[in-house]
DNA sequence: CGGTATCCACTGGGATACTG
DNA sequence: CAGTATCCCAGTGGATACCG
């Protein structure tokens, strides 16, 4: 807050032209909206990254995603199926048998995801300490 | 599924070797988890995707954002600058002014999101017509 | 094994009203 | 203008039980 003057306006770090936010800041029901809250999803993150690897069955999937209900992991599946994210593969077998891999369009999904992961990795110490920044000051009588 | 053969396991899309899913794929509780749950939320990416390109008000944040409400923003924001993500700048004159801007930390975060957005838009058709095909195999007898 | 179905508790989040 | 506080409903999502 070194210069309080509302009408100063720097151009912030990263102003790049080749894309412009109020072209997508559209209605709330916007399909793109729609779609960001679903793969922005919790569980969809996971899963997608989980996937990156190599095909997964069912179980390992419940198994690799600590805390995931069958509820929530079924859910999930289904619906990056919907979206053509994910392929999944029923084989006919006596016990059954379902695997989930990702499609062509969940491949080119997962490399702008896994930045998402990296950069979280990455500065997960910057913001534990932007937290306990802000934390400190909370209580700040003076 | 040309070859249901579980045995297969043909290596998927993309698997580049320098980054390893199983290494972050930890406790619930996990810090990038919860890092990533409030990064991939549905306020979150907007309120940085929008901040990209310049300082706004909280006013200008809320007519920009559709379908968010006043308690929501402000949460979002709070938690955004608790995260060092965001920093709020309150102007003491007497109708309040307070601008809302990205740090340093959150410039180099909204390339990513930005790229989530990007992809979003670009496949958005490709996801429409993976809806279109899942919904009409719904009700197939046959 | 890989689900679906049901129940239900919790909380995210909207609407509204008040404040500095 | 930019919040905070309260109320309260709806949907998220966990737990459990049962099915193919």
């Amino acid at each position: 807050m070194s210069t309080a003057n509302p009408a100063a306006d720097p151009p912030s770090c990263c102003d790049d032209a080749d894309y412009d936010v109020r072209q997508w800041d559209v209605r709330e029901g916007c399909e793109v909206r729609q779609i960001l809250d679903r793969i922005a999803d919790k569980w969809s993150l996971l899963v997608i990254s989980l996937l990156e690897r190599r095909k997964l069955r069912f179980t390992e999937l419940k198994t690799s995603i600590d805390g995931v209900s069958q509820r929530m992991l079924t859910t999930t599946l289904r619906q990056l199926e919907r979206d053509g994210i994910v392929k999944r593969t029923v084989y006919p077998v006596v016990p059954p048998r379902v695997e989930y891999e990702l499609t062509d369009l969940g491949c080119s999904l997962h490399k702008t995801i896994r930045a998402l992961v990296v950069w979280t990795e990455k500065n997960q110490a910057a913001i534990a300490a932007a937290r306990r920044r802000y934390d400190a000051l909370e209580g700040t009588p003076d």
